[in-house]
DNA sequence: CGTTAGCCATACATAAATGTATGGCTGATC
DNA sequence: GATCAGCCATACATTTATGTATGGCTAACG
């Protein structure tokens, strides 16, 4: 049994595994081309096995490396939690702080919060890490979460903001033309805005809607509710979309207020770790208000 | 932004805040006293903080230090699960396979298969992983589990191998002394070797229990499984126990079969990734038919 | 109060890792 | 088919990291 292994040998690994070549990695890891080779050469004869074919155009990995690979982005994924947490950790509003949110918070509502911390604190970086599927906030993929749901663990500082209405919505221009529909069944007479049955929010949410607007009905769909977003501002049908998102919008109408209305909870979360960290404080309590704001305009 | 931080780095570091001083720290890590010093140095001017306050008779990790702690301890594991994994690699039934089970389990059943398993593969090591709190398999803490209950998530290969059914026992001669109850109610007159309400298995179960046998009436306690064990084959009184364990030993005498009888699920499971793994492929199926051999003896 | 055992810091010597320079190889492009 | 750009491997120089040796310090103990 030989002894443990040097930390950084993964590194090299993780690099030529992503990078496809000793030269590539090299370059990505501010390193020369000859030490990641003999990096590799010294991991494969620890293992005593074979990671990489050495082949014309760079190394592909053998289905050995590839086994290994979640291990190693784990300690890179690690590793830079470790030094953000260590960012944070001084005195004074300085460091980098990850932000997690959907794609539509994270594009509409939080650029101005996020700019106006920024102003108050020029030493302050963010990180945005936009995805529908929650980060691991206890492992710090992030350090703070906007979410739409109660967050389930202990060791987390949450915040209940509000709840943010969806509703459908279109365009002024577009009702007049084909006319605002007043009752539910009338939706099949339009174009409808759809979204792919993808998360748990949705599926929930799918049962309490309307009859008239489901999948088969949808004439537009995207997986992306940004694009769905961005058809309703064209015009293209009706859809739905956070209220106070819309309202902003002089040209967008709410359509069927009454008969569909999905109220989402808001939460802001972080780790409570991450409480006396100055930069992670300053930015959940901005986003906080800033949120809260966003909810409830004055 | 100063450049990423070499990883081995983190590694002296763990082992400072594991052994309490840089002298310890080297001689756990295999260097000397004066690297590891200046591992911590870089690391503190990398991070603009300090992380020990020098002080006669070792450094004493500042706040910071220890928030960092948890990240280096995952580095730490992950490294290690890497080199299993690595290790597991090869052809050929070798390396290094970590089996997790209950205290009982692991020491009353688990010996033997695991004997026999060795015995046919001499370079195969195994490392047993005793805790009642279920091991993460997805980021490899362990790789096999023996649990007590259907494994949630998916990526986890499982193989059901029945029921171990709990029930009461005591010794012969204990109950010759104190007289064998045929009802519920006469427990009341009896020593009770009883447990702490800790698993969450125990906190369902307990609500099926007979009446006479709850928290007021143990007369002796333990938090641990083996003790309790112990006591009951010292003859100290009547406690619960595996069925089939007790059946091993002639002098136990099962109590009141028809009044308590828990039956427990068992399951054998490693991650999917696993099974072309030599090693790994081959300790679990000793697991699972030792396992059921162990449930229904021929 | 001296002695011991533990610790950290420093200066110097040594070993180890890295960088530089080069050559040979392949596939793409003109 | 010649040129070029990319890659890996090797030999050699250099920097970097590590080990060795030592001194000073503090707490505990006789």
């Amino acid at each position: 049994m030989a002894n443990d292994i040097g930390w950084e040998l993964y590194r090299s690994f993780l690099g030529v595994l992503r990078e496809g070549s000793l030269s590539a990695a090299a370059r990505a890891l501010g390193v020369t081309q000859p030490t990641v080779g003999r990096h590799i050469a010294a991991l494969e004869k620890s293992f005593g096995l074979t990671l990489f074919v050495r082949s014309q155009g760079g190394l592909l990995p053998t289905e050995a490396a590839e086994s290994l690979r979640l291990h190693a982005e784990e300690m890179a994924k690690t590793a830079a939690a470790l030094q953000r947490a260590a960012a944070n950790q001084g005195t004074g509003v300085r460091g980098v702080v990850r932000v997690t949110a959907s794609e539509v918070v994270g594009v509409e509502v939080l650029p101005t919060i996020l700019a106006g911390l920024r102003n108050d604190f020029p030493e302050l970086r963010l990180e945005l890490v936009l995805s529908n599927r929650p980060q691991d906030l206890l492992h710090r993929e992030a350090d703070i979460a906007v979410r739409m749901f109660r967050p389930q663990q202990t060791q987390l500082v949450a915040r209940r903001i509000g709840e943010i209405e969806v509703g459908l919505h279109a365009r002024e221009d577009y009702l007049r033309r084909h006319g605002c529909p007043d009752q539910p069944q009338q939706l099949v007479d339009h174009a409808l805005i759809g979204f792919d049955q993808q998360t748990d929010f949705i599926r929930q949410a799918a049962r309490k809607l309307p009859a008239g607007f489901d999948r088969e009905r949808f004439v537009l769909s995207a997986d992306s509710d940004l694009a769905q977003l961005a058809m309703i501002r064209a015009g293209a049908g009706i859809g739905a979309c956070q209220v106070p998102l819309a309202s902003r919008d002089r040209r967008l109408v709410r359509v069927l207020p009454e008969h569909f209305s999905l109220p989402m909870e808001t939460w802001v979360t972080m780790h409570e770790d991450l409480r006396n960290s100055a930069p992670c404080r300053a930015a959940f309590d901005a986003l906080a208000t800033g949120l809260q704001q966003y909810l409830a305009p004055d």
